[in-house]
DNA sequence: TTGTATGCGTTATCAT
DNA sequence: ATGATAACGCATACAA
């Protein structure tokens, strides 16, 4: 007895496609995947078979049957930070010609939040994940070993076991920006810091280490809060920076929207910039080059930080061997801030 | 002949916490979905028997046999605007407690790309869809109904159809601008536009009807372009719009990077704001509150918007009768810069 | 190179 | 209220 299930979608399935093309299911499914050892002309009866019934594949079934789904796990500390989006777009754009379907997961800059959100994907087992930095949770750094998912860090550069990375030293990123104030005859350098993600310490501490080798480092001058970097944030506490210690003749900024809120505060407080103070910030957000006065930065490579992480995960998925880091550097941009 | 599948994902599986609980597959699949039917002790023996065995549902298999996943698309034009980052955010929160999973696509306010993504994500059934605004391609309002999967639309509002949607008016927002500086004393009132998205259009033509009732419309103020909006460009454009209109006094900018690149510049130029040029933007980002001058914008409720969108899409999976649109209204801030 | 048999893990159907 | 059976649509393993 023939029932036409009510639980069908109502779509061609790949049996219909196959009969259509005059060939067996599993030929008409080499065929639409392009394996090889299927007959160049049965290929293309399957194809139009599959072209005239509309056939699309059903995802589910896909992955249920071979365990393994066409999609990309991506996770970022942040979506509100314009940065962590380029980068996002940057990896659609390679991983979408490849039929790879990737998925958004934001964690908040918590580990903890990241677990989670790794827990709930690695269910789905995609095909791969692209994490951002390497501060992760025990049991995420377990759950990744085990399911065996190809996996590449972004951001950050890392050694250690050879773990798959693409990005840039955020330290030498912090020294940089020592080293520019320095040579603008800066002596009194403060570093302003928020959020307190692992990058941002990073970056704190290769600007710390120029200083303390210049003999210029005031731990009185180093501003740190974890709350969420911001215009707003950024101008209190350039305020109250330039209240408690005047004679401040320079200021590194974690973010460039730290930077540009100090800007915007100088104007307010007649701060003359750069003439009493210099500002650097970082990231180059796209507001940056636009600021009175236009502010100089560090430009970081994040579109290109996610087109490269996403073609090292490609070349995993084709098991080609390729080297486990990947030094894209950064750039630092003078404007009229410094 | 037993053999251990290498296919298996080697998690446990529904049968074993059945076989663990003493009861049939799929009295403990309806155990664990909650389903009334299972007497509570049953229940209980199969909740703590999937803990025991640290079991998760196998989402493709579900999908596959009931046809319809545990995902929630949201398509939205763009993520560079943080309008929509904020929407997003707000949609997850409501999403995640009810164990949605959320799915982003963005189509870079191109129907077309948005219908690409709709067909991709229409095969995996997902249980309910979020869209912005109205304008969708003839092939995707097709998609939409046949597929039969509940919608809900953002951001504008609409009679038509009795869709879903939570949103505000747009023209009644950019009618709101052009009232705010009459009440100024503004006479040569100016519309700065770029993306031209549907909204934006709307937004200037509420502003428009305003100023054509008050015998003060003039084409030659109009500003627009396709271009993606930016504080770059808001800058380039008010500079231009300074120079060819001189007698400019007032001018309200389809989003606030316009209008924050148009004081930088005033900045530059020396224009004092407002006492030569009121500026007005819109959608209140985050920067706005902070500039030089603090500029006057209106805030949209998009968290709201996130929120009751969510909100509407779960009700409609609840097969609850509720009206179909949602009006959240707006705010002008009035600051310092009209 | 192609096909047969079977399994993936879950839920719908229908019977009890 | 619970269970037996089949089906969801596709891919793997192995045979031919």
């Amino acid at each position: 007895m023939i029932r036409i299930g009510s639980r069908s979608t109502g779509r061609p399935t790949l049996n219909e496609v196959a009969k259509l093309a005059g060939v067996s299911p599993i030929t008409a499914s080499r065929a639409l995947r392009g394996i090889s050892t299927v007959a160049p002309e049965l290929v293309e009866k399957v194809r139009a078979a599959a072209q005239s019934l509309g056939y699309v594949a059903n995802p589910a079934a896909r992955a249920l049957a071979s365990s393994c789904s066409q999609t990309v796990v991506v996770l970022v500390p942040s979506l509100s930070n314009q940065l962590f989006i380029e980068t996002l777009e940057a990896i659609q754009d390679v991983l979408r010609v490849r039929g790879l379907d990737v998925l958004i997961g934001n964690y908040h800059y918590s580990p903890e939040e990241e677990e989670k959100l790794l827990r709930n994907h690695l269910v789905n087992r995609p095909r791969g994940i692209l994490l951002t930095g390497f501060d992760h949770t025990a049991a995420s750094r377990q759950m990744l070993e085990t399911s065996g998912i190809p996996c590449v860090h972004m951001m950050e550069l890392d050694t250690r076991l050879g773990a798959y990375c693409v990005g840039f030293s955020q330290q030498q990123a912090g020294a940089e920006a020592a080293h520019h104030l320095l040579g603008r005859g800066r002596r009194r350098l403060a570093y302003m810091a928020a959020q307190l993600d692992p990058r941002v310490l990073q970056r704190g501490e290769g600007f710390r280490r120029v200083l303390e080798s210049a003999g210029l480092f005031d731990p009185a001058l180093q501003v740190s809060t974890r709350q969420a970097s911001s215009i707003g944030l950024g101008g209190e506490l350039f305020a109250r920076l330039l209240d408690q210690h005047p004679d401040v003749d320079g200021v590194f900024f974690c973010n460039d929207d730290l930077a540009q809120g100090a800007a915007l505060e100088a104007l307010r407080l007649g701060v003359a910039i750069p003439e009493r103070v210099s500002l650097v910030g970082f990231n180059d957000l796209p507001g940056s080059a636009h600021m009175v006065p236009r502010l100089t930065s560090i430009r970081t490579p994040r579109e290109e930080v996610g087109q490269r992480a996403a073609q090292v995960l490609l070349g995993l998925l084709d098991g080609i061997s390729q080297h486990p880091q990947v030094d894209l550097g950064f750039e630092l941009v003078v404007r009229e801030s410094s």
